[in-house]
DNA sequence: CCTGGGATTTTCT
DNA sequence: GAAAATCCCAGGA
C-alpha cells in the first residue's frame, strides 16, 4: 500500500458528474492536530446548477450557500435538522453553483487487526482515532464521527491541514462498478427528484441506503 | 419491503 | 412560522 497523494487542483476542475464519480475511492482525511480520521469515500450525491430544485442554490445565492458559488475544491458545511451538518466538495467555477454532497465512507480505523487497513494506517504515519461500525453510512453520521463541523466551512481542500482529499494511485473505481440512483431526502424537488444524480460503489456495505 | 413521526435548530419567507 | 441535501424507531403489508 503506498502512501496517499493529496488531490490537486486540477482534481476539482472537471465536470460535476465526472468528479462524483471520480470521487469513490477516494480518501477523506480529516486532522485534528497529531490525530487522523480518515475513510474511504464510497457514495456521493451531485447538485447541479441554478435548475436544481434540490439544490440550495436554485433561489439564489443566500449568506449559508454563498460557498456553492465560490472556487471549486472548498469545503461546504451547512447544518440539517438542527441536529447534524453535511459536507459538500465545490465544483465548477467561480458563480456557478454545484456541489457534490459526502454520503458515505467505508472507515479505515473499524476493524485495526485487518492487515490492510492497518497498511493504510502505517504508511500514513499518524495515529488514528477509532470509529464503530455504521458511524459513516450517511452524510450527517460521517460529520459527526469525523468531527466536521461549520468551523470547517470554507476550508480550501487543497491547502487545509485539517481536511483533504488523498488518493491511493493504484485504485481505481470502474465505470462498471458504480451504481447511479435518485437522490436521497428531496420529495420537495419536482422533476428533479428523479434525476439519477446520486452515485455509489456497487455491493459496497458500507453505502446509505440500497 | 414500505410509511410516518419525533428530535432539534438554523435558515429563509 | 415553516421547511429542511438526516437519523432512528415503530408499525403495517
Amino acid at each position: 500500500m503506498p502512501k496517499l497523494i493529496r488531490l490537486k487542483k486540477k482534481f476539482y476542475q472537471q465536470n460535476t458528474f465526472k468528479l462524483a464519480k471520480a470521487l469513490l475511492g477516494k480518501f477523506l482525511i480529516r486532522k485534528i492536530g497529531k490525530k487522523i480520521l480518515m475513510g474511504k469515500i464510497v457514495e456521493v450525491e451531485a447538485y447541479y446548477g441554478f435548475q436544481d430544485k434540490a439544490s440550495h442554490a436554485s433561489r439564489g445565492k443566500t449568506e449559508r450557500n454563498k460557498i456553492m458559488f465560490g472556487h471549486p475544491g472548498v469545503a461546504y458545511i451547512y447544518m440539517i435538522y438542527g441536529m447534524y451538518y453535511c459536507l459538500n466538495i465545490i465544483t465548477e467555477e467561480k458563480n456557478f453553483p454545484a456541489a457534490i454532497l459526502i454520503r458515505a465512507l467505508e472507515p479505515l480505523d473499524c476493524h485495526p487487526e485487518h492487515s490492510r487497513r492497518v497498511a493504510i494506517c502505517k504508511n500514513y504515519g499518524s495515529a488514528m482515532l477509532t470509529m464503530t461500525r455504521g458511524a459513516t453510512n450517511g452524510p450527517g453520521k460521517l460529520c459527526r464521527a469525523l468531527k466536521i463541523d461549520k468551523k470547517l466551512n470554507g476550508e480550501n481542500l487543497i491547502t487545509s491541514k485539517k481536511l483533504y482529499l488523498a488518493q491511493n494511485p493504484k485504485i481505481k473505481i470502474k465505470n462498471s462498478q458504480i451504481t447511479s440512483a435518485e437522490r436521497i431526502g428531496i420529495d420537495y424537488a419536482g422533476k428533479y427528484k428523479h434525476k439519477p444524480w446520486r452515485f455509489y460503489i456497487k455491493d459496497n456495505k458500507y453505502i446509505s441506503k440500497k
